[in-house]
DNA sequence: CCATGGATTGTCT
DNA sequence: GACAATCCATGGG
Protein backbone atom coordinates (compact mmCIF):
# COMPACT_ATOMS: atom_id res chain seq x y z
CA UNK A 1 0.00 0.00 0.00
CA UNK A 2 1.25 3.10 -0.81
CA UNK A 3 1.13 5.25 2.74
CA UNK A 4 2.39 8.24 0.77
CA UNK A 5 -1.38 8.87 -0.60
CA UNK A 6 -3.77 11.11 1.03
CA UNK A 7 -7.48 10.26 1.58
CA UNK A 8 -9.24 12.42 0.14
CA UNK A 9 -12.23 12.52 2.84
CA UNK A 10 -10.61 13.81 5.97
CA UNK A 11 -10.68 11.59 9.13
CA UNK A 12 -13.16 12.26 11.82
CA UNK A 13 -11.89 15.08 14.14
CA UNK A 14 -11.38 14.53 18.54
CA UNK A 15 -12.89 16.65 20.65
CA UNK A 16 -10.78 20.19 20.75
CA UNK A 17 -8.13 20.78 23.04
CA UNK A 18 -9.01 23.13 25.74
CA UNK A 19 -6.03 25.51 27.02
CA UNK A 20 -5.99 23.63 30.40
CA UNK A 21 -4.47 20.84 28.44
CA UNK A 22 -0.97 22.77 28.09
CA UNK A 23 -0.84 23.67 31.70
CA UNK A 24 1.69 21.04 32.54
CA UNK A 25 5.16 19.73 32.29
CA UNK A 26 6.40 20.89 29.01
CA UNK A 27 7.87 16.75 29.46
CA UNK A 28 4.33 15.43 29.84
CA UNK A 29 1.91 17.88 26.92
CA UNK A 30 5.30 17.41 24.35
CA UNK A 31 4.80 13.45 23.50
CA UNK A 32 0.56 14.14 24.31
CA UNK A 33 0.21 16.20 21.17
CA UNK A 34 1.67 13.51 18.64
CA UNK A 35 -1.69 12.62 17.02
CA UNK A 36 -2.98 15.48 17.93
CA UNK A 37 -4.62 17.65 15.27
CA UNK A 38 -3.97 21.09 14.66
CA UNK A 39 -5.79 23.30 12.14
CA UNK A 40 -4.92 27.16 10.58
CA UNK A 41 -8.25 28.24 8.91
CA UNK A 42 -9.37 24.87 8.51
CA UNK A 43 -5.78 23.94 6.88
CA UNK A 44 -3.70 20.95 8.83
CA UNK A 45 -2.90 17.94 9.89
CA UNK A 46 -1.85 15.30 12.33
CA UNK A 47 1.05 16.25 14.43
CA UNK A 48 4.06 13.60 14.06
CA UNK A 49 7.07 15.61 15.34
CA UNK A 50 8.21 17.78 18.16
CA UNK A 51 10.24 19.22 20.43
CA UNK A 52 10.21 20.50 24.06
CA UNK A 53 12.16 23.35 24.95
CA UNK A 54 12.43 24.30 29.36
CA UNK A 55 13.73 27.52 30.31
CA UNK A 56 16.36 25.83 32.00
CA UNK A 57 17.56 24.35 28.74
CA UNK A 58 20.57 26.41 27.42
CA UNK A 59 18.98 25.78 23.78
CA UNK A 60 15.61 27.07 24.46
CA UNK A 61 14.84 31.13 23.43
CA UNK A 62 13.88 31.88 27.05
CA UNK A 63 16.86 30.43 28.72
CA UNK A 64 18.15 33.96 28.95
CA UNK A 65 15.14 35.95 30.11
CA UNK A 66 12.30 37.94 28.48
CA UNK A 67 12.96 39.75 25.29
CA UNK A 68 10.50 41.22 23.01
CA UNK A 69 11.26 38.56 20.73
CA UNK A 70 9.93 35.59 23.26
CA UNK A 71 8.05 37.33 25.39
CA UNK A 72 4.51 35.38 24.69
CA UNK A 73 7.02 32.02 26.12
CA UNK A 74 6.59 33.91 29.70
CA UNK A 75 3.31 34.60 29.36
CA UNK A 76 0.14 31.61 30.32
CA UNK A 77 0.01 28.40 29.11
CA UNK A 78 -1.77 27.64 25.51
CA UNK A 79 -0.79 30.64 23.61
CA UNK A 80 1.01 30.34 20.07
CA UNK A 81 4.76 31.85 20.31
CA UNK A 82 5.72 32.18 16.45
CA UNK A 83 9.34 33.47 15.82
CA UNK A 84 11.17 33.82 12.60
CA UNK A 85 14.09 31.43 11.32
CA UNK A 86 17.62 32.16 10.20
CA UNK A 87 15.57 35.06 8.60
CA UNK A 88 13.44 33.31 6.58
CA UNK A 89 11.33 30.54 7.81
CA UNK A 90 8.64 30.97 10.35
CA UNK A 91 8.38 28.77 13.28
CA UNK A 92 5.59 27.79 15.53
CA UNK A 93 5.55 26.75 19.67
CA UNK A 94 2.74 26.06 22.00
CA UNK A 95 3.42 27.57 25.38
CA UNK A 96 3.37 25.36 28.05
CA UNK A 97 3.58 25.24 32.17
CA UNK A 98 2.44 28.04 34.03
CA UNK A 99 2.87 31.45 33.65
CA UNK A 100 6.32 32.43 33.77
CA UNK A 101 7.85 29.19 33.28
CA UNK A 102 8.60 29.80 29.58
CA UNK A 103 8.49 26.64 28.43
CA UNK A 104 6.83 25.40 25.14
CA UNK A 105 6.58 22.67 22.35
CA UNK A 106 7.88 23.33 18.80
CA UNK A 107 5.87 21.79 16.22
CA UNK A 108 8.00 20.29 13.69
CA UNK A 109 6.00 18.24 10.91
CA UNK A 110 2.51 16.97 10.02
CA UNK A 111 0.45 14.09 8.22
CA UNK A 112 -1.26 16.62 6.31
CA UNK A 113 -5.40 15.41 6.45
CA UNK A 114 -7.17 19.27 6.12
CA UNK A 115 -7.06 21.62 3.12
CA UNK A 116 -4.46 19.67 1.00
CA UNK A 117 -5.02 21.92 -1.69
CA UNK A 118 -4.36 24.92 -0.14
CA UNK A 119 -1.17 23.82 1.37
CA UNK A 120 0.36 22.83 -1.96
CA UNK A 121 -1.07 25.94 -3.53
CA UNK A 122 1.48 27.41 -0.66
CA UNK A 123 4.31 25.68 -1.13
CA UNK A 124 4.41 25.02 -4.67
CA UNK A 125 4.64 21.55 -4.39
CA UNK A 126 2.85 18.13 -5.49
CA UNK A 127 4.45 15.49 -3.09
CA UNK A 128 2.51 15.52 0.14
CA UNK A 129 4.94 14.23 1.82
CA UNK A 130 6.92 17.46 1.79
CA UNK A 131 4.32 19.48 2.65
CA UNK A 132 4.62 19.39 6.52
CA UNK A 133 7.76 17.62 6.86
CA UNK A 134 9.52 20.40 9.02
CA UNK A 135 9.17 23.35 10.90
CA UNK A 136 9.54 26.19 8.42
CA UNK A 137 7.99 23.61 6.15
CA UNK A 138 4.39 23.86 7.87
CA UNK A 139 3.98 27.18 8.80
CA UNK A 140 4.17 28.01 5.00
CA UNK A 141 1.57 25.01 4.61
CA UNK A 142 -0.82 26.70 7.09
CA UNK A 143 -0.38 30.24 6.46
CA UNK A 144 1.40 31.01 9.86
CA UNK A 145 3.26 33.97 9.81
CA UNK A 146 4.34 36.43 12.77
CA UNK A 147 0.55 37.78 13.03
CA UNK A 148 -0.26 34.50 14.54
CA UNK A 149 2.64 35.31 17.85
CA UNK A 150 0.50 35.43 21.03
CA UNK A 151 -3.08 34.12 19.56
CA UNK A 152 -4.93 31.34 21.93
CA UNK A 153 -4.39 27.65 20.61
CA UNK A 154 -7.82 26.89 21.65
CA UNK A 155 -10.24 29.94 19.42
CA UNK A 156 -10.63 31.00 15.87
CA UNK A 157 -7.93 30.59 13.99
CA UNK A 158 -6.18 28.00 15.57
CA UNK A 159 -8.23 24.86 16.41
CA UNK A 160 -6.60 21.59 17.94
CA UNK A 161 -8.63 18.56 18.25
CA UNK A 162 -7.44 15.16 20.34
CA UNK A 163 -6.44 12.08 19.15
CA UNK A 164 -8.41 9.19 19.24
CA UNK A 165 -6.38 6.63 20.57
CA UNK A 166 -2.40 6.87 22.32
CA UNK A 167 -0.01 5.62 19.37
CA UNK A 168 3.19 4.22 19.56
CA UNK A 169 5.66 7.54 20.20
CA UNK A 170 9.29 7.52 19.69
CA UNK A 171 11.77 10.16 21.23
CA UNK A 172 15.88 10.95 20.03
CA UNK A 173 17.66 14.36 20.28
CA UNK A 174 16.83 17.35 18.92
CA UNK A 175 17.79 18.85 15.63
CA UNK A 176 19.42 21.99 14.90
CA UNK A 177 20.38 23.47 17.65
CA UNK A 178 24.10 23.66 19.11
CA UNK A 179 23.53 23.93 22.92
CA UNK A 180 22.14 20.46 25.24
CA UNK A 181 22.27 18.55 22.19
CA UNK A 182 22.24 15.55 24.16
CA UNK A 183 18.62 15.95 25.60
CA UNK A 184 16.42 13.35 24.40
CA UNK A 185 13.40 16.07 23.51
CA UNK A 186 12.45 15.23 20.09
CA UNK A 187 9.42 13.10 20.16
CA UNK A 188 7.77 11.34 16.89
CA UNK A 189 4.95 9.13 15.67
CA UNK A 190 6.89 5.91 15.34
CA UNK A 191 6.72 4.69 11.60
CA UNK A 192 5.35 7.96 10.28
CA UNK A 193 6.60 8.70 6.95
CA UNK A 194 5.96 12.41 7.17
CA UNK A 195 8.61 13.50 9.88
CA UNK A 196 11.28 15.82 9.40
CA UNK A 197 13.73 12.98 9.50
CA UNK A 198 13.83 9.14 10.83
CA UNK A 199 14.68 8.66 13.89
C1' DC B 1 21.81 7.93 -0.67
C1' DC B 2 24.68 11.81 1.82
C1' DA B 3 27.26 16.34 2.18
C1' DT B 4 27.68 21.07 1.29
C1' DG B 5 26.62 25.87 0.79
C1' DG B 6 23.60 29.95 -0.21
C1' DA B 7 19.50 32.64 0.96
C1' DT B 8 18.09 36.47 4.28
C1' DT B 9 16.98 39.30 8.52
C1' DG B 10 15.81 39.75 13.38
C1' DT B 11 18.14 39.45 17.57
C1' DC B 12 21.59 39.62 20.85
C1' DT B 13 26.69 40.38 22.05
C1' DG C 1 29.28 41.84 13.78
C1' DA C 2 27.98 37.01 14.44
C1' DC C 3 24.79 33.76 14.19
C1' DA C 4 20.36 31.29 14.16
C1' DA C 5 14.97 25.65 17.00
C1' DT C 6 15.66 25.88 8.21
C1' DC C 7 14.99 24.78 3.43
C1' DC C 8 16.41 23.80 -1.06
C1' DA C 9 19.37 23.10 -5.00
C1' DT C 10 23.33 21.03 -6.40
C1' DG C 11 27.08 17.79 -6.79
C1' DG C 12 29.32 13.44 -5.70
C1' DG C 13 29.30 8.25 -4.46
Amino acid sequence: MDQSRISATPPVLGKPLKRAFFARSVHEVAPDLIGATLLVDGVGGVIVEVEAYHHTDPAAHSFRGPTPRNLVMFGPPGFAYVYRSYGIHWCVNFVCEKEGSASAVLIRALEPTHGIAAMRRRRGQQDARALCSGPGKLTEALGITGKHNGLPLDAPPIALHARATKPDIVAGVRIGITKAVELPWRYGLKGSKFLSKAF
